[in-house]
DNA sequence: CGAAACATGGACCCCTGCGTCCATTTTACA
DNA sequence: TGTAAAATGGACGCAGGGGTCCATGTTTCG
């Protein structure tokens, strides 16, 4: 018997997901499909036999990658004093920012005008749930007395927007490499530090 | 006697960059040439003799509207109260942000690929230099002991990072309408009721 | 008026890249 | 080992869009 239909090898379908991932990040969503086909080691059809389309493949790629770009952050130490927690966060925010394959945000705001449910899968499942897990955080924080605020989304919106500002920026412009580790740690403990103390009780 | 080479119609480039504009905004970098030229009411030729080509017409208008764009930034009101002051800043780049022109940023962002000077550009003339004057000012707060800071470009990023936030991500994945006058006046204040406590003496 | 520069619009070339087709080969499994 | 599905690669059609050319207006100013 042959194999049944859907039965394609999932392997390939990964590696033409990586190349992918690669290629769109070194060229935009102006790559070419043939050059993502080439780098996975696999023919154009093929392509075209796992994601019926250029725009499908752009989709599951991104809507795939998003939650495990953020999943990092989403695992909360409860146990850690509430400024370190706070700084663990903040450099994990730090890394996802400045990492290479936060150049799928790129694509994903590329892409946005023809796929805008792209877009706000991607929002709702990255930085919005990242930052819901916050809030959850800081809520405990607040019931427990080590913290006093009105307004914790905002809060934590607050917090996020700090750590990440220029350097999302900067990312998304193509411009500065990753911050060294000391400098991210730096930038990471400041904003915790800052943070602690506008919302002291 | 003919008019002086170099004596191109001023009015019709800016209605060219303004066609531009709009349908850059629209369409994104993919937006070609002879919509704009219509929309202009110009045609495509003429296009060609004002701006050599298609990557010149863009440079031109980010360029040129880069400084415009964060102008009202530049402008700080050294007479108010710092948290009054702070909450003015956060309102103008609330309202930058979230304004139909910062389409712009994300045309920098897709073309910052092939024209990595363009995106250097703007960062520096846009978010890096009104940082920078907000900076400034947090010195003269400083100095005159009304604030306490001690790494002042950070606490500027900080601030600043506060405020756009989620509405810049949002914005750049095309998603959220501007917030309505309420909504940017109460982020405003409250970053800079933040601010001020995280930053007193 | 007349000449020089610019503007128009429409045709045109060319390149890139998506998506398809197909004859051939490889793979997987009964 | 036989057979059907899947993969290969190379050719192809097709569309969009950049950039040029040109014959014909149109403006400006001496």
């Amino acid at each position: 018997m042959p194999r049944l239909a859907g039965q394609i090898d999932l392997a390939k379908s990964e590696a033409i997901l990586d190349a992918a991932s690669e290629v769109l990040a070194e060229r935009g969503l102006a790559a070419p499909i043939e050059e993502i086909a080439r780098r996975a080691g696999v023919s154009k059809q093929t392509v075209y036999n796992h994601f019926g389309s250029k725009t499908e493949l752009v989709r599951e790629l991104v809507a795939r990658r998003v939650s495990s770009m953020t999943a990092p952050l989403r695992e909360q130490d409860a146990e850690a004093h509430p400024e370190e927690a706070l700084a663990a966060y903040a450099l994990t925010l730090i890394r996802v920012v400045t990492a290479r394959t936060y150049s799928l945000m790129r694509i994903t705001m590329q892409s946005a005008a023809e796929m805008p449910d792209l877009a706000r899968e991607v929002f709702e499942n990255g930085p919005k749930a990242s930052r819901a897990q916050l809030a959850r955080f800081l809520e405990i924080e607040v019931k427990a007395g080590r913290l006093a605020i009105d307004d914790i989304p905002q809060a934590a919106d607050f917090f996020a927007g700090m750590v990440v500002s220029h350097r999302q920026t900067q990312a998304l412009l193509g411009l500065a490499d990753p911050p060294t580790d000391e400098e991210a740690e730096r930038t990471a403990k400041a904003a915790a530090r800052v943070f602690m103390r506008a919302y002291a009780p």
